[in-house]
Formats: C-alpha cells, sequence, structure tokens
DNA sequence: AACTCGGGGCA
DNA sequence: TGCCCAGAGTT
C-alpha cells in the first residue's frame, strides 16, 4: 500500500483524532499572551497539569501586565505543582516584564524575538507563531520528529529539516492539531523504544512497521 | 555533546 | 519502585 506523503496526512487525520483526546485549543486561542505562557509551562509536563495551572494563572493574572505585577512568591506558588516550576516561574514573570515594557505588552510575531524570550525555545517559538499568528512554521519535537521519520514523511535527523518536509505536506489550518495528535502518538503508541505496532491505527501506511528500529 | 532541572506518568 | 521524560539553558 503505498501512498504519498498528502495522502497519509489525510488518513492521519481521519485515525489519530478518534484514538487521542482533542486538544484544548479554545484556552490556546484565548490570546497569544496566554498561549505563549501555557506553551512555556507545556515544557516537559501534560496537558493535563497545563490546564489546571493555567486556569487558576489567568485568573489571577490574564494579561502581561498583570502578570508581572505579581509577586515572584505569588506566581510560584500558583506553578508549584508543575516540573521546573522554579525555572519557569522565573521565566513568565520575566517574559511578562519584558513584554510589558518592550512590547506595550504583546506577544512578539517572528521566532527571532521569540527566541530571546527566557525558556522560550526554538519549538515554543514555533507553536506560538503557528497557533497564534498563523504563520506557517511546524513546531517539532522528539517525538514529532521520531514519528514522522518513521512514517517516511521525512528522512533526516534535522529538526528545521523536518520542520520544512512536514510544513509542505500539512494543509495549514491542521498543523496545530497535527502536532498534538503526532506528540501524543509518539508518547504513548510510537514509542522511542518499544513502538506499539500491533495496536497502532497506522501500520497499514508506516513503512517502519515491525521494525524495532531505534 | 553532555549535563541539569525535577514532579508526574507509566510499566 | 524505578525509569523516563510534552525542552531549554549552561558548560
Amino acid at each position: 500500500m503505498k501512498q504519498t506523503p498528502k495522502e497519509k496526512i489525510k488518513f492521519l487525520k481521519e485515525v489519530l483524532g478518534t484514538r487521542y483526546p482533542e486538544p484544548r485549543s479554545e484556552l490556546l486561542f484565548e490570546s497569544p499572551f496566554q498561549l505563549l505562557i501555557a506553551t512555556i509551562l507545556a515544557a516537559q509536563a501534560t496537558d493535563r497539569q497545563v490546564n489546571i495551572i493555567t486556569r487558576e494563572l489567568f485568573r489571577a493574572a490574564p494579561d502581561a501586565k498583570s502578570l508581572s505585577l505579581l509577586e515572584p512568591e505569588s506566581i510560584l506558588k500558583l506553578v508549584r505543582s508543575i516540573n521546573y516550576c522554579n525555572n519557569k516561574a522565573k521565566n513568565i514573570r520575566s517574559v511578562s516584564i519584558i513584554l510589558t515594557e518592550q512590547y506595550a505588552g504583546k506577544v512578539p510575531e517572528t521566532r527571532e524575538e521569540l527566541e530571546k524570550l527566557p525558556g522560550v525555545g526554538r519549538k515554543t517559538a514555533n507553536v506560538v507563531l503557528a497557533a497564534a499568528f498563523h504563520q506557517p512554521v511546524m513546531p517539532v519535537d522528539t517525538h514529532v520528529h521520531r514519528v514522522s521519520n518513521r512514517l517516511g514523511l521525512c528522512h533526516t535527523s534535522k529538526v528545521e529539516e523536518t520542520e520544512a518536509a512536514l510544513i509542505a505536506i500539512i494543509p495549514e489550518p491542521w498543523v496545530v492539531d497535527f502536532h498534538h495528535y503526532l506528540l501524543l502518538h509518539g508518547r504513548y503508541t510510537c514509542k522511542a523504544k518499544k513502538p506499539d505496532c500491533p495496536t497502532c491505527p497506522l501500520a497499514t501506511i508506516c513503512p517502519s512497521t515491525g521494525k524495532t528500529t531505534s
């Protein structure tokens, strides 16, 4: 069963949406600022953790200025239950101050500016650019990278090349959801060490099925 | 390239 | 219980 990358994407869209929970896009799109903060907090954390924390956090401080005015201890208390809470509390406070003082409280719309913010790397920047500003960029983490290569959507060890390959074949409105679903798929099924091919809904189109590759 | 941060999820 | 990270920053 040979399929073009675009045909595979269409198949993924149909199948993965029924296997994994839907992304909480209504929260993510409340404002670019809240998306940015939630994405910073999301590193090495779960959706559930982030949803719980951000609900409280954004009730206390819905925008950059109000977050910048909170005491550091108050912010730490709000994010204490998440991993790397000390770093993240410090980072989101610094980010809110920088945005307030240098960007009139708004989120910059270039990757160069975003990556200068503490706690924001390439992946987080791309999430914001794609989800909040609808720019044609693809967020790629270790899961998306690994799964994409196994599926034959790309053949590279370089994240930048995976980004380029994916953005070329994924319909723009589905980029953010694609990232969400492939991340979950990589986490729970297409695992790094023991991929669960027997229960994988993509096995029929996946050239790596049955191969215990890396 | 290797190491750190560090609570949670999962086997 | 123990292992492995939904990254980013530092060395």
